[in-house]
DNA sequence: GTCTATAGGCGGATAGAC
DNA sequence: GTCTATCCGCCTATAGAC
C-alpha cells in the first residue's frame, strides 16, 4: 500500500501522469481518461491500481511530500556547521526542490482550495512531518511560543518560497520578464538570503 | 458591463453566492445549479445575467480585486506620516481585509491552479493595478532593479499574508489552536510587524 | 494484468412559455 | 425578467472478456 511498494512499472507511469496533470489543471480539471492517455494505459487500469480518483491523487501527494521532506532534511542535516549557514542551505534546498518540481506547490494549493475535509486531513498528515522537523530545526533560535515562535517562521518560509512560484505565470506579464528564468530565479534566491540575514540579525542580535 | 453597473438585486445575490462558493469549493467544484440554489434564484437566470460560468466568476474576481486595492490604497494614502508608519498601516489593512474576506485568497489561488490561459490573463489584468500601486508606494525605499526591488517585496508581502490564511485549515490541526481565532490572528499581526521592522532596518539602516 | 463496453449521473447551456 | 423543460456531452466507476 505504501508509496515505496508501488513498484510496478505501469503503476508508476500512472502516478507520474497524475502528478503532472494535477499540477497543471487541478483535481477537478483532470479526468481519469486524461491521466490514462498521458500514461499510455487504459482507463480501467487506473482504477485497478488506485481504486478511485481520490486514492490516485492521495498517492501523488504522499510521494511528493516524502521527496520534499527528504530534500530539506538532507540539506539541513548533512554537513554540520553554524546554524546560520544551515538555514541558508535549507533555503537553497527549498528553492531548488520547488524549482525542479514547479507543479508541486500548485498541486497542494489546488487540493487545499477544494475544501474537501478528507483531503484536508490528508494534507495535514503529510505536512505534519515537515512542520515538526522545521520546529526542531529552529529550536535553538526561536522561543517556544509567541510571535517569534517557529510556527510563525514556518509560515513565512513556506509563503516566501511557494508564493513566488504560484504567481509566476501572472508575474511574468507584469514584469516583462520570465520569473522562472535562471537569472530571475537567482535574483529571488539572493533576495531570500538577504531576508534570512535580516531576520536572523534581529532575532540573534548579530550573534552566531 | 462593469461591476458598478451590476446593480440589479438578483444579479448581486448571484454574485455573492458565486463568490462564497468559489472560495469554498473552487471553480470546478461549484456548479451553476449550486450557485442558483444558494442565491435563491433559478438556474437559467444565472446565464441570463452572466452569459456563462466563466463570465460569472470573472465578475467575482473583478469585484474582489477592486475592493482589495481600495482597502490598501486608503490605508496607505489616507493619513500622511512617515513611510515606516504607512507601511505598517498597509500591513494592518491587508490583514484586516483578508481577515474579513477569508475566501478571497483561496478563490484566487484556485483560479491560478487551474491553468486556464484566459483566466490567467484576467487575473493578471486585475493584479496589475495592485502591483503598480505597490511599486509606487515603495519607490522611495527600494531600488528600481535587482534583488531589493519593489517587485520582490511585493511577492514577499503577498506571500506572508496570503499563505497564512490559505494554510489555516491544516495548521489548526498541527498547532492544536485555531489560526483564525482572534488571539492567533493578533500574534500573526505582531509577527508581521516585527518582520517589516527587520526588513526596513536592513534596507534603510535605521533611518526614516 | 489489461483491455472493451457500458451503465448511470451530473454539468453547462439553450429554447421557449409566461 | 423569470421560470420550466430538455438536450447533449463528459465523467467516474464497474462488469466482464481475454
Amino acid at each position: 500500500m505504501s508509496v515505496a511498494e508501488t513498484s510496478n512499472e505501469r503503476a508508476v507511469q500512472i502516478l507520474d501522469a497524475a502528478e503532472q496533470l494535477l499540477g497543471e489543471k487541478g483535481y477537478d480539471g483532470v479526468s481519469i481518461r486524461e491521466v490514462a492517455d498521458v500514461a499510455g494505459v487504459n482507463k480501467a487500469l487506473v482504477f485497478y491500481y488506485y481504486k478511485n480518483k481520490k486514492g490516485l491523487f492521495a498517492r501523488v501527494l504522499e510521494r511528493y511530500y516524502q521527496a520534499h521532506q527528504d530534500a530539506l532534511a538532507e540539506a539541513f542535516t548533512k554537513e554540520e556547521g553554524p546554524l546560520r549557514e544551515r538555514i541558508h542551505r535549507m533555503i537553497d534546498a527549498y528553492l531548488d526542490f520547488i524549482g525542479s518540481h514547479q507543479h508541486a506547490p500548485r498541486l497542494v494549493q489546488n487540493l487545499l482550495s477544494r475544501g474537501d475535509p478528507e483531503q484536508l486531513l490528508h494534507i495535514q498528515a503529510q505536512m505534519a512531518g515537515l512542520f515538526r522537523w522545521m520546529e526542531a530545526a529552529l529550536r535553538d533560535v526561536t522561543p517556544a511560543e509567541g510571535m517569534l515562535s517557529a510556527r510563525q517562521f514556518y509560515c513565512d518560509f513556506s509563503g516566501l518560497v511557494v508564493n513566488y512560484f504560484i504567481f509566476a505565470p501572472v508575474l511574468g506579464g507584469l514584469w516583462g520578464e520570465d520569473p522562472l528564468s535562471e537569472t530571475a530565479l537567482e535574483e529571488r534566491r539572493q533576495h531570500l538570503h538577504w531576508i534570512v540575514e535580516a531576520l536572523l540579525d534581529r532575532l540573534l542580535g548579530g550573534a552566531a
